[in-house]
DNA sequence: AACAATTCTGAAATCGATTTCAACTCAGAT
DNA sequence: ATCTGAGTTGAAATCGATTTCAGAATTGTT
């Protein structure tokens, strides 16, 4: 493998010199710069990146901080991030929480040992006060989800307006016992779009009921579970408002076993509108989540930190959130 | 941020007795070592990763190629894989090609840029004799698909048997007109896949129909595309052996939009066995595929080559598959 | 022709670790 | 008392780049 060496010796030159022609450096004559850039090509040369970030301090490298990869919502928005990472030549490092808080802190400690530049966090589980000190070993950032008294950028969806349209939606259709489902996490935006769930409610002059909450709602096996508990209930609920699409998926296709019609039995609403959404018998109406703009917002301005070597500003970046309204509700 | 200098400053001892200390060396009394322990946990020092790449030319980052994360097939792969590349402390590198050869070589070139320590290829479309000549600048492996004449540790699975027991299946609900969906990609094991297509209907005697060949299929679009070029055709099949569940996925949702009963007007087969795949209505039956498993095998390979510093052997591991019946044909 | 300003170049320092090598200490053997 | 060898330590070299600084070459100005 050939090093900067190599190349200022091939050219008969300093390695200073060879250094300014990869950097474009200005005050290097034409002639040595065509001799240099000869040897770089004689020789294949291609500068060590390992070496170049030790000597400037710079990293290219960003850890996104996810539960799981295989999560839809996950997968989609890691998908967008590394577009536009690549376009620049930075590299996205995937780290699956699990939800769980220790694996977050590990994960957050590569920052310290360099092995990553910046930290983008799509979901956490920690509060604000563990996380902050980490804050001077490199950019800390969320997208989509974010602890209470966060001071760090953040790039979040409208979950209040989410929640609300969501639940309105039911409303207007006539319901009034509205079940909810949510996922396990303490803290972050899902308790906004709870807060729209209840701000709908209220609207409507219509008590929360603490039966019909269902934490835990991740995933298909999820949906199904929660159906089962839903129905053995004697005062059942005729709409329920999942956390997302897939939650939805498992619960429609429990229900159709069941015999129980959807939406006439129950109504049931997804959130994200995955492809998958379109494709279900009934098509499941849903809160479309531009994912995609999440991450491309968060990935840039991310570059921009590591770029400019600046320090992260605290601003809050809303994105909008709507309707699409199928046949499952 | 500390260095290992402060360290051996606080301490009282040399930056090499303090590394001694890091990497577990014998030879350093019990007296200076708790010394030096003490030292680092006052400063909260941690050793700079990149600094202890570039000296020791080591690598603990892996580069992982794949076409696209949203396909569910490789983002269940790359989260089996990276849940063991994080039990040991090493970096997966999200690398998406959109199967394009450029976006292949411009990753493969990380390798010279020392950006990655090494790569797996979960999918290709590049010849061996294009990615060879990378082999001198780190391992090289594939898992999932491989070009013809790799010279490369390979994780595959048995797709000749997956094509042969699918269509074979099919055959056997005495399906005489089966048509047959593969992904664009030249190469890969996928040609494998469908010679065991081939094998199996020459086994019944049956020839193979060129105008039941759908290529390019790779989602839910694809699978509603091919759903109405199926039909369109005076001479239909009767079956459709698929690339993928989201394919049969999609052609199923548009089977039943359009009065097409799944199975008795059109027998739709599944490949991969993704959750989703139980839930449809009608279950999709599908060949099984331990996706999981050969993540598992092939990042654990790597990490030995990468730890060792060993070049790799020219194995190949071929894991098996089998069928799953369910209501789509 | 003398001087200043600009352009160009390389030696050496630097980033933060690991590793080599020489030297030094201290038992135990002769 | 001398020698040997194992244990212990630090100075200096090293990995492969970038950057500083000083000096040389060239150009422009009076």
């Amino acid at each position: 493998m050939a090093t900067i060496e190599d190349v200022a010796r091939l050219a008969g030159l300093s390695r200073a010199t060879v250094s300014r022609v990869i950097n474009n450096h200005p005050y290097v004559t034409e002639e040595k710069r065509k001799s240099v850039q000869q040897a770089m090509e004689q020789l294949g040369y291609v500068p060590n990146s390992i070496a170049r970030q030790l000597r400037t301090q710079t990293h290219e490298t960003i850890g996104v901080l996810i539960p799981r990869l295989s999560n839809p919502f996950f997968s989609k928005l890691v998908d967008a991030m590394e577009n536009i990472a690549a376009e620049v030549g930075f590299q996205l490092i995937v780290c699956q929480t699990k939800s769980q808080k220790e694996r977050e802190l590990l994960y957050l400690n590569w920052l310290k040992t360099r092995q990553v530049g910046g930290i983008i966090f799509a979901s956490t589980e920690n509060e604000w006060d563990v996380i902050k000190p980490y804050k001077e070993f490199g950019p800390i950032m969320f997208c989509n989800e974010y602890p209470p008294h966060t001071e760090a950028p953040i790039v979040c969806l409208d979950q209040l307006k989410g929640g609300y349209i969501g639940t309105k939606h039911l409303l207007e259709r006539g319901h009034k016992k509205i079940a909810y489902c949510y996922a396990g996490s303490q803290f972050t935006n899902i308790r906004e779009r709870y807060a729209g769930y209840k701000k709908a409610l209220d609207e409507y002059g219509l008590p929360l009921n603490e039966r019909w909450m269902f934490k835990d709602a991740y995933d298909t096996r999820d949906g199904k579970r929660i159906y089962h508990a839903l129905m053995q209930q004697a005062d059942r609920p005729t709409a329920v408002f999942t956390s997302s699409d897939e939650v939805a998926l498992g619960m429609i296709a429990e229900a159709k076993r069941n015999g129980t019609a959807v939406p006439d039995d129950l109504a049931i609403l997804g959130f994200d509108d995955q492809p998958i959404a379109e494709l279900m018998d009934p098509a499941i109406s849903t809160v479309y989540q531009p994912v995609e703009q999440i991450g491309i917002t968060a990935i840039r301005m991310m570059i921009r930190f590591l770029r400019n070597q600046s320090v992260p500003v605290n601003e809050i970046t809303e994105l909008p959130l709507h309707l699409v309204v199928r046949h499952s509700t």
